[in-house]
DNA sequence: TCCGTATGAATGAACG
DNA sequence: CGTTCATTCATACGGA
């Protein structure tokens, strides 16, 4: 009863076209919206873009709908690689680069480097800490990193956030003491529904976001020209 | 300490079956009784149901619950989707198509266009009516219709019902009395329980009613070609 | 012609 | 219950 789309078979007649083909202008006017904020559109706003593509060429209701619904995710699932590959980046010792951050000065404490990630266009996602632990001159690739999904309870396996640990290396006992979940709030660009989010414990201020623009620019120009700067949660300072 | 749930740590992994992947059987099956006019089982039922397809692969309660859960929703909001095309498309110039209603003969006063959707399946939904305003001419079917768009305030911009308006035409001063929403009753096929749908004030009865039938055809194949300039409801513009 | 990638479509699973 | 997310399936398309 539902599954007429394919309906190949006897018909012949091309009930059902196989799978709208957008044309440029099309796609060119949706990435418009979609750098305007429009997200998921409400069923009225769908019928709005719909009329005004079909100008274009034949476009349905839910061609709009889907291609929001997968632009919007596969835009998430690129910057969670490219935040990912950033992380990745900038703790793996890197043959022949240097390492992305600039040779630490570090003292003797713990180093913070956060970065947000998933900014997606105005709406949260949740950020990343990394910690470093300083030990002399340089950083260890020694990672002493710490991520741990965290599936809410809420049911069997829900959700993951990431949560962060503090870790002790060289003179530590292996204690780990748990740092506070790090969400993002919306960077409010044309932000119509404040992300959702559930409030987190303790919520730490985006104040030391790096900015979704970097990061992603440094998806493609990561090695090269790009410094990102960093930022110690405790001293309140960065460079 | 929570996290533990999903990652079997230690030995496999495995943490939660991929998910749920219905055979042909089970999804007939569960269409049929879908049919039959089940739409939110109760706990009962869905073990009943459950038990059933298990006969056919492995399945849960859980699953069962969603399904249903979706389709009903699916089914609900590719309804809402189409009628909602369907009366943009009404009100829209077609270049090489005749207007779905006649050529509005419009003499001065208001004229209701008004045509009952979502008369889906048995559920109601709701109706719409649209509202134009005439200028000269002659008549329509003396129908004065008149749409009016009504978000529901629960959400921001959820669902929007038509509201149709009493106008008045010929001799009237373009006066407007305010007529009661106009939503459907079911339309008994297989219905269980009567449609939620808030139980409006005056139920206007579904006589104008454009089958549904209408309006899904009319999404792919109302106009051969594709062309369609853009209505602007509220502006009352279009281009 | 075969293959890898981009992306339209579908849908199970949840969230608020 | 409506909405949203994550995955997956399927197909169009471009390069070798």
């Amino acid at each position: 009863m539902e599954g007429e789309v394919t309906s190949s078979s006897a018909g012949g007649s091309i009930p059902a076209g196989p799978r709208w083909n957008p044309t440029k202008e099309q796609i060119s006017m949706l990435e418009n919206w979609y750098k305007q904020g429009i997200r998921t559109p409400t069923a009225d706003q769908i019928q709005q873009i719909t009329a005004r593509l079909q100008a274009y060429g034949h476009i349905e209701g839910k061609n709009v709908f889907y291609w929001f619904q997968n632009h919007k995710a596969r835009q998430r699932q690129k910057q969670k690689q490219e935040s990912l590959a950033f992380f990745t980046r900038c703790f793996h010792k890197h043959p022949n680069s240097p390492p992305v951050f600039p040779p630490p000065p570090p003292p003797n404490g713990w180093y913070i480097y956060a970065s947000v990630s998933f900014i997606v266009l105005g709406s949260i996602s949740g950020a990343h800490i990394i910690q470093h632990k300083a030990n002399s001159g340089s950083i260890l690739p020694t990672t002493q990193r710490c991520f741990s999904k965290v599936a809410s309870r809420r049911n069997q396996n829900q959700i993951h956030q990431w949560r962060c640990y503090k870790v002790q290396t060289a003179n530590n006992n292996g204690r780990q003491e748990t740092l506070s979940l790090f969400p993002l709030g919306p960077t409010g660009v044309l932000q119509t529904r404040a992300s959702s989010s559930s409030s987190p414990t303790s919520l730490v201020s985006t104040s030391a976001v790096i900015p979704t623009a970097d990061l992603s620019s440094s998806s493609s120009g990561i090695n090269g020209d790009h410094r990102q700067p960093y930022f110690d949660f405790f001293s309140g300072t960065g460079y």
